[in-house]
DNA sequence: GTCTATATTTCGATAGAC
DNA sequence: GTCTATCGAAATATAGAC
């Protein structure tokens, strides 16, 4: 039995995650990796086609992850509230963004990744149904007529506040974490039904949300 | 008399802009600097000290025109209503962000650099005189005691939106200007002194604003 | 100050033996 | 499947003549 496998696909992905992590995309290089799953540089093209192939199976790795997490959190909030409100559709979006987040502040470099305007092909897909549960959720506080835009200022204030915490771009002081719950907050009024107008309550199904 | 002058730093770092806007930050190579300017490649050496220094020279030189684009919006806002209230202050905000987000459309890679979490350092003096602006007209919309959480709840929104925008992520359709206004509003609105609270109106001085 | 010429480095990717 | 050996492609940066 000549040469018997010595790694696997799996096994690369996850070093190469690793390794993006600890040293950032640009430093992300195919001798480290082969190095961290103890085989040779050439090895590694048996498994991927190529640098651009082992970054994109990353990020779907990634992604995957961070829709089950999403997922899970809103689940668990709905357990603890059991109707389908307004307000419990706000407890949802509390959770979803806090996992969110946090997600982020593990994985800073995959998310920047992720988010950043030369997006990786080829991940998109799966986030689109973690993309929907949150349109859903944003319909039933905005509103089916709003629920487009208030998703996209909620999604955008998310992004962009997190975004900044990881470039270190808050640094006059002041309390981030409250910063956060603030913005929450405001936000989440901000986009809720204007009080004036009595739009029957309506549950609209929802497309997927790239957005997101 | 050898060798005159063929080009000038400013020559350089204007050619250095517009390669990195054209082709990308990876993109920018001192080859094609040369080239532009009607010199070979070792000229440049001359003038920069290697290519991190033309970066950040590029990045100075569109940070000073940033400053000085939403500088004169505000400046011009001021003059049409010459009362300075909470009404103005959010008009100005509205003025600001404009002008902003247009810089973001003309200049995206450079605002994306600048924006981004690996910011490079150096440019970041310069942004803290617009940044004071913006804090102190937040002051007067969102009370002298929510200024600083207020403030980053507008700029995370405005930054990630156009961030989003700028990596085409709004893909549901819809419209997009529309959800701008939508958001500027909404978020206007959002970071409003409460209005159950009556503190006395003060205009606080605000210290420079890293954060925007 | 500008040039030609080249050193240097780094890294992705392949050929072919085992 | 893994290895050794090596190619090939950039790109930065410098040396030294003019």
């Amino acid at each position: 039995m000549p040469a018997p496998a010595q790694t696997s696909t799996a096994a690369i992905v996850a070093a190469g995650r690793r390794l993006l992590e600890e040293r950032g995309t640009d430093a992300l290089i195919m001798r480290d990796v082969a190095d961290a799953v103890g085989v040779r540089t050439p090895s590694l093209y048996k498994r991927v086609r190529n640098r651009s192939d082992l970054v994109r199976l990353i990020l779907e790795d990634v992604t995957d992850e961070l829709t089950a997490a999403t997922d899970a959190a809103v689940r668990a909030t709905d357990e603890a509230t059991d109707e389908t409100t307004a307000h419990s559709a706000a407890a949802d979006l509390r959770a979803l963004m806090a996992v969110y987040r946090g997600f982020a502040h593990t994985n800073p470099v995959a998310y920047t990744l992720l988010t950043s305007p030369q997006a990786v092909a080829g991940a998109t897909e799966r986030a689109e149904r973690a993309s929907a549960t949150l349109l859903r959720l944003v319909a039933q506080v905005a509103g089916p007529h709003d629920a487009l835009p208030a998703a996209r200022t909620l999604v955008a204030w998310a992004n962009g506040f997190i975004t900044m915490e990881l470039a270190g771009a808050f640094q006059l002081g002041g309390d981030v974490e409250q910063a956060w719950h603030f913005g929450m907050e405001r936000v989440l009024t901000a986009i809720q039904r204007e009080p004036r107008r009595h739009r029957p309550r309506q549950e609209n199904a929802a497309p997927g949300l790239k957005d997101a």
